[in-house]
DNA sequence: CAAAATCTCCTGTTTTTAGGGGATTTTTTT
DNA sequence: AAAAAAATCCCCTAAAAACAGGAGATTTTG
């Protein structure tokens, strides 16, 4: 039977040479190949398609979460592994939204990826144990963050830089009454009553 | 000549794999073992000293700044060099300050790894490009950072709890034009024309 | 399709902030 | 002790935000 292979996309080298020591001693898979960038992603997937791709969510300037788009796009056979530092919700899920079959972090043990690995490309999804309990306290947790529509949301964005129901109108091409009514849904959604503990509780919760 | 000798601790067993494979062909280094958490890395000190510790910051939900600082009371002669994914100003002033020769991020190549094990062993300071130019950043933005007085820092705690100026009048028991020249001051120091921007800056700098 | 949600706008009134000054007392620093 | 900084208070005006209540138009969703 043909081992399964494995391209690894990392910024920082020193992982790569990790993963690639870990797997060595794995006779069904093999790494096939590993790239540092979404270009050279890209690039070496053109020429060859494996079967898992092992994925940093962070290369240096680079986003991971959109590579995983693109490349799930392209090439939706391929099953991606998100690999982090980071057990962070707004990553998870992000990687998920975009096509990722599971997201471990770079803890991980070896036979954890390997189990991954095999998971994923029975179609499975793969949450380590520490991902899992993030995105759990994270549902728990949105009760505090009132849901916003989208022009709440570029309202409140607008409100934070400073600029005035009048601004905002002209900005957004609407009449002042319409800002002033979606700042008062605003205050009563964060259960406040002015723009100072608006701003702080929105900050508080990271949505500004 | 004897070589070098190098203990790694690091909590992401990925990355232990990855620094001894690029370190693996380096004759005048020798990797002498490793740990994944203070208690086994003070142990494993007790019975021989390495000529350089590499230590990742974040050790799952221990500190290697902690440890940091153990090690060099402990043993002053083993040179620290700090490995870090943050490129974050107090991650490194911590190090730093804890004893640490140098900070290398983790996306590190083979010869900046070896580079900095030569000097730091030489007793020379090895900071990577990127975190000198986050430490210069820093030093550039404290001016960002306005001096507040004592009332200031009071006044602008209570805005952003949202209290009007009548009501920190009230809790001060000072008048409620002291209130408003404080918050004038408050508004110039910020460079800011609203509470809005005012509360969204002191939230960003993390001075409420 | 019908219901629900969202976005839009209106008329008013009241409260709060912002902007422009100026001035005295208290505290801190040199 | 003198100078500087901080804290206190006042005036006035204008602008902005908050509060109340209603209501039509458009999307989204069950």
């Amino acid at each position: 039977m043909n081992p399964i292979t494995v391209f690894i996309v990392d910024d920082h080298f020193m992982v790569i040479e990790g993963i690639q020591a870990m797997l060595q001693n794995e006779n069904d898979l093999q790494v096939v190949g590993h790239a540092s960038n979404a270009a050279s992603c890209i690039s070496f997937l053109k020429q060859q398609q494996p079967d898992v791709l092992l994925m940093d969510i962070n290369l240096g300037t680079e986003s991971g979460i959109e590579l995983c788009k693109e490349v799930k796009t392209m090439y939706p056979q391929i099953m991606i592994l998100a690999l982090s530092t980071f057990n962070q919700f707004s990553f998870i899920d992000k990687m998920m939204e975009n096509g990722a079959s599971g997201y471990l972090l770079k803890n991980a043990e070896r036979t954890e990826i390997t189990e991954a690995i095999h998971h994923v490309l029975k179609g499975g999804t793969y949450l380590s144990r520490e991902v899992t309990d993030t995105m759990k306290a994270v549902e728990e947790g949105k009760k505090d963050k009132p849901a916003l529509t989208r022009r709440e949301k570029e309202i409140l964005e607008l409100v934070a830089d400073g600029l005035t129901n009048q601004e905002i109108a002209d900005q957004l091409f609407i009449g002042v009454s319409t800002v002033d009514t979606h700042r008062k849904n605003l205050l009563a959604k964060f259960n406040v009553k002015n723009t100072a503990s608006l701003i702080r509780m929105a900050a508080k919760l990271q949505m500004i």
